[in-house]
DNA sequence: CAAGTGATTAGC
DNA sequence: CTAATCACTTGC
């Protein structure tokens, strides 16, 4: 699943809007979560709540959850149903919509309007609403990027806010686009 | 650098 | 039921 984080960066997330638009971005930054011997994973230990069964579902459906009463995170998750696997999307290259995205981030400039999990779900419409969307469906999916990343154009690290996780969170399960103006904070 | 925000969860 | 926590963002 490691492998999925890094062959993700580079496609393209798309969500529809009003009227025929599209809403995407190039994926640019990723984390891997690996339940249930993952601390870091919400799903760490088996855990299985409400919020959580969706990880346990089929690989291609969307995770995503509200976190600090004012965020949503976008996952994909990406195993065999009953294991709990997930790669959370932390960043994106603005790529369709720009002006839907500035309209969403008012007062930002376009290099803030999609670089970390957040603000990528605010840009682009994501809501808990979006929780199990399939990926192959018409609420948000996956398309080719225009560019192929080469695996020595990606640089990886330890991941971000997990650090509660122990030995957990020195793993460099995060990656990204090596140079990308949008990658977030803290990537370097 | 710390506040903010409310869903989620563990623990009684 | 209550209280603590949180895979973050923003503005001071």
């Amino acid at each position: 699943m490691l492998a999925v984080a890094r062959d993700l960066l580079g496609t393209v997330l798309v969500v529809p809007a009003r009227g025929g638009a599209r809403v995407a971005g190039i994926i640019v930054e990723t984390e891997a979560y690996r339940a249930p011997e993952d601390r870091a994973s919400h799903a760490w230990n088996g855990r299985r709540t409400p919020r959580t069964e969706t990880m346990y579902g089929p690989g291609g459906t969307a995770y995503v959850y509200f976190v600090y009463g004012m965020h949503f995170q976008f996952n994909v998750v990406t195993n065999v149903a009953e294991v709990a696997h997930a790669v959370l999307i932390r960043a994106l290259e603005p790529w369709e919509g720009l002006s839907l995205m500035r309209r969403r981030r008012p007062g930002r400039a376009d290099r803030e309007l999609t670089n970390g999990p957040g603000r990528l779900c605010q840009a682009l419409g994501i809501t808990r609403a979006h929780d199990r969307a399939d990926l192959r469906g018409d609420r948000v999916w996956l398309e080719e990027g225009p560019r192929r990343i080469a695996r020595r154009g990606v640089a990886r690290g330890p991941r971000v806010g997990v650090d509660y996780a122990g030995a957990w969170a020195a793993r460099r399960w995060r990656f990204w686009v090596r140079g990308n103006p949008w990658v977030s904070r803290g990537a370097r």
